[in-house]
RNA sequence: GGACAGGUGGCCGAGUGGCUAAAGGCAGCAGGCUGUAAACCUGCCGCUCCUUGCGAGCUACGGGGGUUCGAAUCCUCCCCUGUCCA
């Protein structure tokens, strides 16, 4: 795998350091937060306003964009890129995460993942060769491969075994999509981007807060050889301070030339610490749901813009901050427009 | 003037003798959200008091009176609202 990776500057007194990340569809500086766009929009946001607060990649999921219009369809279209019409660059999660977060609806086996989907109960296989498969046909920047993302807490003996199946799919990950990825990526009249930089494959390290695992899990990845490295299976409710130490710890195992993305992470506070320990890339539902819900990360912590306090308050959500938002609209306007349920006026 | 139907907690709306301070919804209040089954979910939501307990007392289903051990629920008179007929 080529060199699409260019480390700039390195801190002096962390393992902090800022990159740039090249993809078919353009370069990302890092580090980066990539605003989640599950089923092809990042929610409550247009494009325009992603690309006024600086998001220069988004995420989008394998899972609930299979299900929903259907990989097939998206092709057809040319890819997600043309598709949604957003021309930077796309990383696309595997279906990982959904593992767990529909664990009702998923049955794990040792060759795939069974999928009851959740819109109509209807039965689906996802191999670690089919999830690649879907995400080329997608057209993704950065494919990550099936994992397994295991709830907190779990026993030693459920992480051992999560990490073994995740190696294994990764192995398997990697030979198909060194396999295919080329064959696709020249179909003629799709949206590939620069076709000669190619789609990259991240390897996902699992062993939830196990470090013992996550040391044999981070070394087994970086064995392999990916474009980047992701650690997956944290922030799913273990505490922050497991959060930050096995961060920190798997960092230290993953190869110092490729970008390092921490999945799921996270609040502003999670960023600062965990660049520090060397991440390069994250994402997170939490800022977008969060805002969704009435609550703003401030320069002065979280603010509930919903509460009554804030009723007959003229200031603004955040002295401190100059985004449009807080430029423009007080508090009281704000509160009002939940009050009222309109999500988009501001 | 007559015939029906109906008046329940901020609003809508269940409830026809005790398990009812009264379902459910909305509104209100507080909180939670970390690779999105999330514009979602949870809790509180008559008043007062305390030793905060599946606690005590008070007030409450249009108004008055009554039946009953016990009434939002049954009887009676009155007031009001809606629809229809004159």
């Amino acid at each position: 795998m080529g060199l699409k990776f260019t480390i700039v500057a390195k801190d002096k007194s962390t393992r902090a350091r800022t990159g740039i990340l090249h993809t078919p569809h353009g370069d990302v500086e890092t580090p980066i937060f990539m605003p989640v766009g599950t089923a092809g929009a990042v929610k409550a946001m247009t494009q325009a306003q992603l690309e006024e607060v600086g998001a220069q990649i988004i995420l989008a999921n394998t899972y609930h964009l299979y299900m929903r219009p259907g990989h097939e369809m998206v092709r057809e279209f040319g890819g997600l890129h043309r598709f949604m019409n957003w021309p930077h660059p796309i990383l696309t999660d595997s279906g990982g995460f959904q593992v767990m977060s529909l664990k009702g609806l998923a049955k794990v086996t040792d060759d795939g993942v069974h999928f009851r989907s959740h819109l109509d109960g209807s039965s689906h296989f996802f191999t670690p060769e089919r999830v690649i498969e879907f995400q080329l046909s997608l057209g993704s920047d950065i494919i990550m491969p099936l994992d397994e993302c295991v709830e907190y807490p779990a026993s030693h003996e459920t992480l051992k075994r999560s990490v073994r199946l995740t190696g294994r799919w990764a192995d398997r990950s990697k030979r198909f999509f060194a396999a295919n990825a080329s064959a696709f990526q020249s179909r003629s009249g799709e949206d590939s981007g620069k076709p000669e930089l190619g789609a990259s494959l991240f390897g996902i390290v699992q062993g939830g807060t196990d470090t013992d695992l996550r040391r044999e899990s981070a070394m087994e990845i970086a064995e392999m050889g990916f474009d980047g490295y992701a650690i997956g299976g944290l922030s799913v409710g273990e505490p922050k301070d497991e959060l930050y130490s096995v961060t920190e710890c798997v960092a230290e195992y993953l190869p110092e030339d490729g970008p390092r993305y921490l999945m799921g992470v996270g609040t502003p506070e999670d960023l600062v610490r965990c660049v520090a320990s060397g991440i390069d890339m994250f994402d997170c539902v939490m800022p977008t749901r969060n805002a969704r819900n009435g609550c703003v990360f401030t320069s002065a912590g979280k603010l509930t813009i919903k509460s009554a306090r804030y009723a007959r308050d003229p200031g603004p959500l955040d002295a401190a901050c100059g985004c449009p938002v807080c430029r423009r609209y007080s508090r009281a306007y704000l509160r009002h427009l939940f009050s009222v349920g309109e999500i988009s006026a501001a």
